[in-house]
DNA sequence: CAACTTTTGGCAACCGGTTGCCATCACCTT
DNA sequence: AAGGTGATGGCAACCGGTTGCCAAAAGTTG
């Protein structure tokens, strides 16, 4: 059997108050003398009382919880982002709740709407949305975006633009004249951003590079990708992520391929993962808890600019010299 | 600059009806005239109103909310769970919000007295409470427990006894005479559940078997596992989880002792990164995204059981015929 | 001891919705 | 035309807190 929950009034009439005080001698307590308060959270303990949120926010609007946002819970890339933000809200003081819009701007934006007055803010990791959508939710709510720009809303962003340099000269190094950037979401900011990248220090050096995909950013995704790569001759391929990459490694080693020997294989993000696939995968790592962390607190200050984190080259067994 | 959110009474104010009125227009439309209606809901289209969930959950007590609390998000093994809940909360018209509770009892105890009334009732997987704040917040909400059992909260447990049974069968059909289990968290059902079943299992079969142990379920906790296995001479080692069995490998590797030749690896649950590691993963699989699924369906539907789901052995890379 | 200040508690309005009950009115019946 | 029925909209109370304002009580000062 559920117990009705007692309310302020129960404790109020039970403490031979009236309501506002047992309010006060929570909310406000240097608001009412010590002996009172006392004797209020003595009685208030004694019928287990807990304060309803929802009462409590109607009238100051304030909920001390935000909401983040994010296309795919289970996606490692995400694991950063989430433990950052928790530590950080925590040490606000306020409550972290987490949504998966399973990669649909429609749940995003309904979820968004829906909780709209039940969050003090969003966090909007790898929005799907759409520009004209997260404005008007920027115009309702407070928002800070997660890798994505649009005009007028805080952002944090991870910035390849460096790293990928990285990861071209280190593929140079290596001998290598040519790579294939196995492409994401063609709607991803970061797919963008780390295609113009490679396009631009590649062609620095003098290296060709082609494009193919899109594929799926998973490691199903990764074996269409193998098997373009495979088709096109390269010796070097770039994946969007680490999933795709991992795909990749796997389809190769089903097909006979060796890494690093054969071909070599670079990702993106620095996964859960990465550094125990078969082999362990080459990668650009991103500060991603650090990517959380910013962004409460952007959202928690009142932030207004956008912050740009870089990124760092990982070594590891998936690339090596080309031979042949 | 924020926008004032329009209320119920300031379409009610423009539309020329009463507030009650544009209450009923959306949550009873066959209670107002068409015309009316069609009248309200353009106005409040116009003005860009949005029910604030709060005021509406506040009289009704019902938040459409359910809240699905996890010791770690980013535990694969919580994903499967993760997507069955969704899809059954929205299947059945709920939001599902995630908590992470960072395997700290206190967090979680308090998440769950905080969010209290804000839903409609929790998920707790793998709870980290005490029996005692279990039943406390079984009183308070409607609660729903995945694997863990208080007496009178509704569960839903993956059962390995007869899964286990398969496994202890297939190592001793690749002539393994005796095996060791590499224990979890002391405090874990499935920890208990799963050492039990090994012994009886191996008991009937005639098998050997040691405990050691408890190791932190984690990849690094695998590389202590592992060299304490060693040190007892084992053939074969089950170890409390995937995330154990794969540090396992990883050390086994680093140490320079083959996986299967010199030593059989079984994990628990085949959890993402179990099918590319290397080798890849023998390991006991469990019906996770029924779980979730289930246990929102339980709370629902206001079920008061216990249901049992069986796991079934998947046979990968990492187990072999005894040599030497 | 009067006049003044500070402390303390209560009243009542409010946050933004929902809902029971009643009044009105159009439409039927016979 | 009187009486009955169903549809429709409004009033007001309520959900569980918070808070501005006021008055009574207590403490301070000259």
């Amino acid at each position: 059997m559920r117990q009705r929950m007692p309310t302020i009034h129960d404790v109020a009439r039970e403490a031979g108050v009236a309501a506002s005080t047992v309010s006060r001698a929570f909310s406000n307590p240097r608001r009412v003398n010590v002996h009172t308060r006392q004797h209020i959270v003595a009685v208030a303990e004694r019928l287990g009382y807990r304060p309803n949120p929802l009462a409590r926010a109607l009238p100051s609007g304030r909920t001390t919880t935000i909401g983040l946002l994010l296309p795919d819970v289970t996606n490692p890339f995400f694991f950063g982002i989430i433990r950052g933000a928790e530590r950080q809200a925590n040490a606000a003081g306020y409550t972290l709740i987490l949504m998966d819009t399973e990669e649909s701007p429609e749940v995003e934006t309904h979820n968004v709407e829906r909780l709209g007055r039940a969050v003090d803010g969003f966090v909007l990791a790898s929005s799907r949305q759409s520009e004209a959508d997260i404005r008007a939710a920027a115009g309702r709510n407070a928002v800070v975006l997660i890798n994505k720009q649009v005009a007028g809303v805080p952002s944090v962003v991870i910035d390849n633009t460096e790293g990928t340099r990285q990861v071209v000269e280190h593929l140079a190094s290596l001998g290598h004249r040519s790579l294939t950037y196995l492409s994401g979401p063609p709607a991803s900011w970061s797919n963008a951003n780390r295609w113009a990248a490679l396009r631009e220090s590649a062609g620095r050096l003098g290296m060709r590079v082609t494009r193919i995909g899109p594929f799926s950013p998973t490691v199903s995704g990764g074996a269409a990708a193998a098997d373009a790569a495979i088709g096109r001759g390269a010796t070097a391929v770039v994946a969007f992520n680490d999933m795709l990459a991992i795909g990749t490694l796997r389809r190769f080693a089903e097909r006979g391929w060796r890494v690093p020997s054969d071909i070599s294989v670079v990702g993106y993000d620095d996964i859960f993962g990465a550094d125990f696939c078969s082999p362990p995968l080459t990668t650009l790592a991103s500060p991603r808890e650090d990517c959380g962390r910013t962004a409460i607190d952007l959202l928690l200050r009142g932030g207004r600019g956008e912050v740009v984190l870089p990124s760092h080259l990982v070594v590891r067994g998936s690339t090596g010299f080309v031979t042949g």
